[in-house]
DNA sequence: ATCACTGTATTACGAAGCTAATACAGGTGA
DNA sequence: TCACCTGTATTAGCTTCGTAATACAGTGAT
């Protein structure tokens, strides 16, 4: 598993884990029932403290993303690629609302908005390369 | 002014006050030139601390919406019609970029993203009875 | 000059957030 | 049982954040 820390990014090092083993498992890229490195390991790996990674796991059972088991690992939680395609939509959604709700408040016409939309998604996608399931 | 503080939010105080002081300003709902309410005026009107309200005024100032002087008092900075809009728009178009972002990330495919867009978009606009400059 | 208003720099203190040290507890296989 | 792996509860230290108390400083009218 490959995570990257920038320690001096202002950005807690335990978000920046969770939020890259979070978007792993949802896009597919850690198979599920596969173990994720032991907490020490972990830890080792990004000189960081085992209970910071620990801290990491444990949230990542609370978004229903894995599964701890004292004694023996943490494992990627078995859900179906429908599942994680909702899950991610969940929170593509979740920015959505708050943008249009933006956009009505100040002002932003429904095609303007649009529109802007449109140029940064295809710029970010054309970078993408996109291989989602 | 009406500033409405909900100590139980979690939301700082002064963050708060920040944002709808600026977004009185923003939608024009203050006269540009015209005075706000003095430091201690307004701590004693929400009930906290005159330095809570400097600092807002403080940084309503780095935002480049008003104008304090000392001795005297704080004044809604001389900005036209043109230029709040496009204040509101850079606002709004930051949210539509980090949204486009994670839509391609996620693998929301653009016309998802627009069809979920317009819905909660004509949500919030019937709701609104919009009355933006 | 003085008074009454304006904003402000300094300082301090409590709360919360993040990380780490330590010691503990569950699971598995020799 | 014992060794060695796993995760974890507790505690503590450090830093940052939010707020407040105090005392100070600029402005303008009388």
């Amino acid at each position: 598993m490959i995570i990257t820390i920038d320690t001096h990014s202002g950005v807690p090092i335990y978000r920046q884990a969770l939020e890259q083993i979070s978007q792993q498992i949802l896009l597919g890229q850690l198979a599920v029932d596969e173990q994720l490195p032991s907490v020490r390991d972990l830890a080792k790996e990004l000189k960081v403290n085992p209970m910071t990674i620990s801290k990491v796991y444990s949230l990542l059972e609370v978004k229903g993303l894995a599964e701890r088991r004292r004694g023996v690992g943490i494992f990627v939680k078995g859900t179906n690629a429908r599942d994680r395609k909702r899950a991610r939509a969940k929170i593509s959604d979740e920015m959505i609302k708050n943008t249009a709700q933006s956009c009505v408040q100040y002002g932003v016409s429904e095609k303007e908005a649009i529109d802007s939309f449109v140029e940064f998604y295809r710029q970010y996608d054309s970078k993408h390369g996109g291989s989602n399931e």
